[in-house]
DNA sequence: ACTGAGACTGAGACTGAGTCTCAGTCTGGC
DNA sequence: GCCAGACTGAGACTCAGTCTCAGTCTCAGT
């Protein structure tokens, strides 16, 4: 916190804009967490801090965040967007539980390396890595064998 | 064609459902073609064969067809899903051009490989993995590389 | 063939994430 | 202080996808 607020204020006046009362407020929030959230679970933050913002503002101020790369959208097919930091480790994977909808994060450079190469053999200019794994985490996986034991015993 | 049929009549059966005549209006435009598609463009293409199915025996009809594997969802982001078919080939990861929208596969058993082993290392029991990687198409970049040419000339 | 339970259908209402509009307000250079 | 243009919140709108419901169809049992 402190680089993102330059960046952003960088980015705003480059483009003739301001950094206003709601942005910081959003800007703050957004910061202030190192979860994976979404837009409404912002809104619902900013509500119960007592600082409200209207659902327009925050999705414009995510937006704008998302476009000067403080943010990354990810997408796990629920129709509806996550948000992370982008400073965070560069190009990591996702760990999805399906049966919680638990969000876990791993980096293997390998992997990145590989997803370059195999792109660029393709002819394909890469820009982004999405690597979504789904399945169940340790806890549920866990939670599953407990459960089915009792079933049958 | 016809192992799809098979495979999904066996589904229908073990649930005590039928495979009724807009289901198998659905399974033949579905497996007719090769491409990705989205439920709207399915809809699109029975309208325009004179053969419409209503919306919402469409959806229930692709959801059934995935929770049968014959068909995979995939999410890029667009707010909308994209189907395939579950027998391409397995796990492939795909490649999305972000200018024109062309949706591109690639196999590399390589990368399924490395994939597995960092789920199970973070205890994580993986189900299906998807690797998205967002960029611009061979074509993409070069019609970017002349337009940029152009402008600096 | 007839019946009844329950599966299926289409039309359209509904939902929810995200976008757009618009009138009123704020900002900052002059 | 003035003004162009950026910003805001409220709520209307969009659009993919889901739900509801009344009417229809299917099929096992007879």
């Amino acid at each position: 916190m402190g680089d993102e607020v330059q960046i952003f204020e960088d980015y705003l006046r480059k483009h003739s804009l301001h950094l206003t009362a709601p942005r910081e407020t959003v800007l703050h929030a957004v910061f202030g967490t190192h979860e994976h959230f979404t837009a409404d679970d912002l809104i619902a933050h900013l509500q119960r801090a007592g600082t409200p913002v209207s659902k327009a503002t925050v999705y414009r101020t995510l937006s704008l965040l998302s476009e000067c790369s403080l943010l990354i959208e990810h997408d796990f097919g629920q129709g509806k967007k996550y948000y992370e930091h982008a400073s965070e480790l560069q190009h990591h994977g996702h760990l999805y539980c399906s049966d919680c909808g638990r969000i876990s994060e791993f980096y293997d450079p390998r992997l990145n390396a590989l997803q370059d190469k195999i792109a660029r053999q393709e002819g394909f200019e890469p820009v982004q890595f999405a690597v979504k794994i789904y399945g169940r985490c340790a806890d549920c996986a866990a939670k599953r064998v407990r459960r089915d034991a009792g079933a049958i015993g």
